[in-house]
DNA sequence: GTAGGGTTAG
């Protein structure tokens, strides 16, 4: 026998680990013994291969009385097949309920939940009847599926053989509805244990719980109240513990602290658990100060304490306390675990600061912990918002390497990590590697945060067709989802991009139809914006009126609106209600307020409010408000008091200001501070293609042509192109897009035909091509066969040619719109019944009867 | 029975 065995283990020395072969020979006789199988070896079998050899040794020593072991390590090695083999060929004559049981029991300890019902399902099919030992086993199993269709079935089997007067079960029943977020059914089972008088404080926690999990915290503290009142039960520190997050949820401080309270006159608050959730709750409820002070009392503290006061801090904005306990718990040498530093990762994500993010992970990889998926998520989220790409696909490394489950099925966390590297990829502008990622998913693994991430990816990265397609997309047939406030706030930025009136509207009346009654603010803002970017500013007015309720977002969605379409007075005076109804302004709204200024002519008015913005409105002006003031001056032409503003500037200039002040130069002629401006962008590193043409437009119009032709072999060799401009028209079968000298639409003959007799009747009207906004050195004649075809000209042409009379015909430009062309179509508006609304890379242009809406600043 | 995480606007 022994010899058998011998023959069997030798074969097999490489493996890492073999119980048998390490102690198969006493060490002082050197002759072979027999081992002695311990706890240990059960524990230390890893492999399917090990299992069986212990399985072997087993059968050969007879040791029947270890074949509960058996079974846990065959079930941990993933063999529940070999352990139900054990149950029934190595003890047949043993096997009864009791071995069944051991089994279920290792089962729902290893986390393998299906095959805890597999294995009931067998055991009834060979005839043992589960006792009041499985059953609670059982339940759990199919609470943490969850499973309500069997956990019903389970219930209605221990009703059938009279356990429910079971307590320990009944509860079991109780947490398994709760966990499979059947309230009803989890408060049935406890009404009636109550009605008979045989619940105890294990039922109330397990009510209690099941409402706190399903979100559900009133009804929760409502029961922690009827319990305190029932003197028949004592409650625990189980119930505070689950009480507390209860009222953290909904940030009920009040009675957060009669809980509190209740838990010092009772004695639990010694219990580290019941400090922790009190410290946690006075957190969550962002009474850092008490939290503190409970902490500071507690006489044991765990990790668990310390997080939870360095995520209070970090998350109330707090974050230079947050770091300085962090680094208490490095001095006090507290264990760190993978939650602290997660919270000190997301902490400066949350800020912003990607990169300080990723330093941190770093360290925490030195301490040789490793991320989990919250670690990955908030290291993403800091990519993102710096736009750390390269960063970012290291972070994706890491996803790959300890996260995502490259077999397939997607668990919920996978999901996770995916949506958060498509969201990533997004914001760091690869929206390509995100639309493979995407496209790569098995469509019925995409959640609605996946489709949202990848159209606002799209959004915000000037890809607004592409959004607006995958948005279609996912209200269609075949993946019908249903967006959230979070998609539709992103389908709206596409349709505001692209002055998308008809599909804003589309959306609007969607909104006006499901009910998105708790972002409704947030979408409502959005629809502000969508309406006022595509040329409807009352509608956004009326929308605004109507709404309930308010933020100061919708209040300066408005400004902005009216700022843009040259209505700087109503800008002004929403202003002025903004503050009337209780609003403080801050460092946006003085922006939107300034630009408003700007762009209405209104300089002294504007002036004003920059003087006044510390000492009324408590903002220090940022570099934003100074640029607004270059522009607000410069378009004014008042440049010489521009250049003074950014020489008295307290921080560096950013290019913004510089463009600011570029622009003015070429609305002014003034070639000068023209060349000093570009220069000074230059220094910057930050010189763009519309520098270039400011510039080369400023030359032209001193008729300096060799300093055009300079610029345009400097833009050929640093391989700068200008960025062609781009007009598009929103028709009733879908948009025109028009590039300069476009001849590829079906109409393009007749488009040109109307233009050309355009041009000839304005030009009767006394229009003059002005050439200097051509960027060629021909002759005059020429030049303005070249402006003729303009991209928001043919634009014009083709919306004057399919409009119906009277309609406004709206055209957005990518660019801003050109000097010429902002004349001629002035002249045009005169002899056309339709206003022209045309909206460019800075304002909105209302044309009608000859004159603009801008009056000349734009 | 306790802690941490994803998508939106001016």
């Amino acid at each position: 026998m022994l010899l058998a065995f011998f023959l069997h283990v030798k074969p097999k020395p490489l493996l890492p680990f073999n119980p048998f072969t390490t102690c198969f020979f006493c060490t002082t006789t050197r002759t072979p013994t027999i081992p002695l199988i311990t706890a240990t070896f059960f524990k230390q079998c890893k492999t399917l291969i090990q299992a069986k050899l212990l399985h072997q040794q087993i059968l050969v020593q007879g040791l029947t009385n270890m074949a509960t072991s058996l079974m846990g390590t065959y079930i941990a090695c993933k063999a529940p097949g070999q352990a139900i083999l054990v149950l029934e060929r190595l003890v047949p004559t043993y096997s009864t309920v009791f071995w069944w049981n051991a089994l279920i029991r290792h089962a729902v300890h290893l986390g393998f939940l299906e095959d805890v019902l597999g294995l009931y399902r067998k055991m009834q099919r060979l005839g043992w009847r589960p006792d009041h030992y499985t059953f609670p086993f059982v339940l759990k199993a199919c609470g943490e599926l969850p499973s309500y269709r069997r956990g019903a079935s389970v219930h209605a089997v221990v009703f059938a053989n009279g356990f429910d007067s079971n307590v320990f079960i009944c509860n079991a029943v109780v947490a398994m509805y709760g966990r499979c977020g059947v309230l009803d059914g989890a408060r049935r089972v406890f009404e009636d244990l109550c009605q008979r008088g045989i619940g105890d404080v294990v039922s109330w926690n397990s009510i209690v719980a099941a409402y706190v999990q399903s979100g559900d915290a009133n009804n929760a503290l409502k029961i922690f109240g009827r319990m305190t009142a029932d003197t028949r039960i004592c409650p625990d520190a189980v119930s505070i513990v689950n009480t507390l997050p209860a009222c953290a949820s909904l940030g009920a401080w009040s009675q957060g602290k009669e809980v509190h309270g209740f838990a010092v006159r009772c004695g639990l608050v010694e219990d580290v658990f019941v400090g922790n959730a009190i410290v946690d709750m006075y957190a969550k409820c962002q009474m850092m100060d008490e939290a503190n002070k409970v902490f500071e009392r507690m006489v044991v503290k765990d990790v668990v304490s310390w997080n939870a006061m360095v995520t209070g801090y970090s998350q109330i904005g707090r974050f230079e306390d947050a770091l300085a306990l962090f680094e208490k718990m490095r001095e006090e040498k507290i264990k760190l675990n993978v939650v602290t530093w997660s919270a000190v990762i997301a902490g400066y994500a949350q800020r912003g600061h990607g990169y300080e993010a990723l330093g941190v992970f770093r360290q925490m990889r030195a301490c040789g912990l490793e991320p989990n998926v919250v670690t990955l998520m908030s290291l993403l989220s800091g990519c993102a918002s710096v736009g750390a790409l390269f960063h970012g696909k290291e972070t994706h490394c890491y996803a790959i390497k300890c996260i995502l489950n490259l077999e397939g099925g997607d668990s919920g966390d996978d999901l996770m990590v995916i949506n958060g590297l498509i969201d990533m990829y997004g914001k760091c502008k690869s929206t390509k590697v995100a639309r493979m990622m995407f496209d790569s998913m098995a469509p019925r693994s995409r959640n609605v945060v996946t489709w949202t991430v990848m159209i606002g990816g799209y959004a915000q990265h000037g890809e607004a067709n592409d959004a607006l397609e995958l948005f279609s997309k996912m209200l269609g047939p075949k993946n019908f989802l249903k967006p959230n406030a979070f998609t539709l706030s992103c389908a709206l930025m596409a349709c505001s991009r692209l002055g998308a009136l008809r599909c804003g509207k589309e959306i609007h009346a969607h909104v006006f139809r499901n009910q998105y009654d708790s972002a409704m603010v947030f979408v409502a803002n959005c629809l502000i914006d969508m309406y006022s970017k595509s040329g409807d500013i009352d509608a956004a007015r009326v929308l605004f009126d109507n709404m309930r309720r308010r933020n100061d977002v919708s209040w300066t969605s408005l400004m902005t609106g009216y700022g843009m379409h040259g209505r700087g007075e109503e800008a002004l005076q929403v202003f002025d209600e903004m503050r009337r109804a209780g609003w403080v302004p801050d460092g946006v709204t003085l922006v939107v307020a300034l630009y408003a200024c700007s762009h209405t002519g209104m300089v002294e008015k504007g002036i004003q409010y920059f003087n006044d913005m510390r000492e009324e409105f408590a903002v220090v002006p940022g570099v934003e408000h100074y640029a607004c003031m270059v522009d607000l001056l410069g378009r004014a032409g008042r440049l010489d008091e521009a250049l003074r503003l950014i020489e008295g500037m307290p921080m560096e200039p950013t290019p913004i200001v510089w463009v600011a002040l570029l622009s003015a130069c070429r609305t002014h002629s003034n070639v000068k501070l023209g060349e000093y401006a570009a220069k000074r962008l230059s220094e910057l590193e930050s010189e763009n293609d519309g520098s270039y043409t400011l510039l080369s437009n400023i030359y032209a119009n001193a008729r300096r042509w060799k300093d055009v032709a300079r610029i345009r072999s400097l833009m050929k060799h640093t391989g700068i192109r200008k960025r062609p401009g781009c007009s598009w028209v929103q028709g009733k079968k879908g948009t025109a897009t028009f590039f300069v000298g476009d001849r590829s639409h079906p109409l393009s003959q007749q488009i040109y035909e109307i233009l050309a007799d355009l041009i000839q009747r304005i030009k009767a009207m006394g229009y003059i091509p002005e050439t200097s906004y051509a960027l060629h050195d021909v002759d005059d004649e020429e030049k303005g066969d070249l402006l003729f075809e303009h991209s928001e000209k043919l634009a014009l042409a083709y919306g004057i040619l399919t409009s119906p009379e009277g309609a406004p015909i709206r055209i957005t430009k990518n660019l801003r719109v050109c000097g010429d062309c902002h004349t001629a179509i002035t002249y045009i508006s005169k002899i056309i019944d339709n206003e022209i609304i045309l909206r460019d890379a800075s304002r909105f242009h209302h044309f009608r009867n000859g004159s603009c809406s801008c009056r000349g600043y734009w």
